[in-house]
DNA sequence: GATCGTCTGGGACAGTTGACCCACTTGGCA
DNA sequence: TGCCAAGTGGGTCAACTGTCCCAGACGATC
């Protein structure tokens, strides 16, 4: 293999990384493991950084910045609230039924950067970056629905974080789509009746 | 050590497993540490178990047989369904508020089992009884209250774990407990509007 | 009290792991 | 073309893992 950009490498071991932490989970994600993944030897690994922990590290930061929901970008206009919330939850659960063993690298992830003294930190950031994502779709939504929400939009951002939460867990365990969606609508109506019409003279 | 009862000490080696996991987490529970905990040698534990995958197998059927979501006691009498439904989610959290090192050996355990080829199907059987606690909790719930369920008891159970799970994972990460009993009260009354009070006819 | 099966202690084994090291190759530059 | 630093391959190390073995201790039974 030729040179490669050398911060490009530690790139790729990550990525090599998470491939093999979908297939064998993190206790399978050996430095062995990921450099045959990669397809470098070991020397290279530890050329690249400087421990297994270190770039365990790099992974989760990684993991941490390069995730936002995304599929909050799908917001029809002209929808009421309970609608957009639905369709935004609803495209958020269509990227877990596609794609599973992502969202369970993730919460693995998210248990490992618990147990591990220097990342319990950047799991919690893990966790901020969800409820910005959160707050951003809600303040969104509503402006675009022409509502406002009765309580902190950071608590309401709370529902859905908890709401996503649970409805990954279970679709983890049981691969119950129905059943997933039947949840989801119950929750995008109760979390929408936490809004009411804006009026030009707030309170 | 003297002569223990046998079957015994595969209980009790099962208990020193769970202890070793919730302070080093699943990856950390070793053979040598296990025993190191039980004040055993190795040789005693190969003597109980087979194997080590054997006496994980057993921890996790233990761990699934044995746990019922037992804050559900509380139901005072008298109350209405939403109260009911409240009381019996805030003893759950206060359970997890107070050993929440315990709820993250479950989950962790979880995703222990989905990766373990035999252990797939006890996962979805610890995930079965906690949706047959749930039932179990609404019907209670439901007849002290004088109200039956409008959607299927089942689907009720559903949301009921899924929240559940969410106020959990959401509370390992940032010990928010303020934040996790809004979540449940916001949870309770939503809940609770699945109900209508019950007719003597009914259809 | 001798005996036998049950249980335990310490040691050993092979395999795996993270980390390291040194000789070698490679590619760009003078 | 020759040089030199960046990067690599293979081998090696100690630590740790699950598993196994064997000599011995223990307790119950006769």
């Amino acid at each position: 293999m030729s040179r490669i950009a050398s911060q490009d490498r530690r790139a790729l071991l990550v990525q090599a990384a998470l491939r093999v932490i979908a297939a064998n989970g993190v206790s399978g994600a050996t430095t062995r493991a990921i450099v045959a993944e990669a397809g470098m030897s070991l020397a290279s690994f530890h050329y690249a950084f400087r421990s297994h922990d270190e770039m365990m590290r790099d992974l989760v930061a990684h993991v941490v910045g390069g995730q936002s929901i995304a599929a909050f970008a799908v917001l029809k206009p002209e929808s009421d609230i309970r609608t957009l919330l639905h369709d935004a939850l609803q495209s958020f659960l269509g990227y877990i039924v596609a794609d599973p063993e992502h969202e369970q690298v993730m919460q693995e992830l998210l248990h490992y950067a618990l147990r591990t003294p220097g990342l319990a930190s950047l799991a919690r950031e893990q966790y901020a970056t969800y409820y910005s994502s959160a707050v951003e779709l809600l303040v969104v939504a509503a402006a675009q629905a022409g509502v406002v929400w009765r309580i902190p939009v950071a608590e309401v951002a709370r529902l859905i974080v908890t709401t996503t939460d649970g409805i990954t867990l279970a679709y983890l365990v049981d691969r119950d789509a129905a059943a997933a969606y039947r949840v989801l609508d119950f929750a995008a109506a109760a979390i929408a009746g936490l809004a009411e019409p804006a009026l030009e003279f707030a309170e």
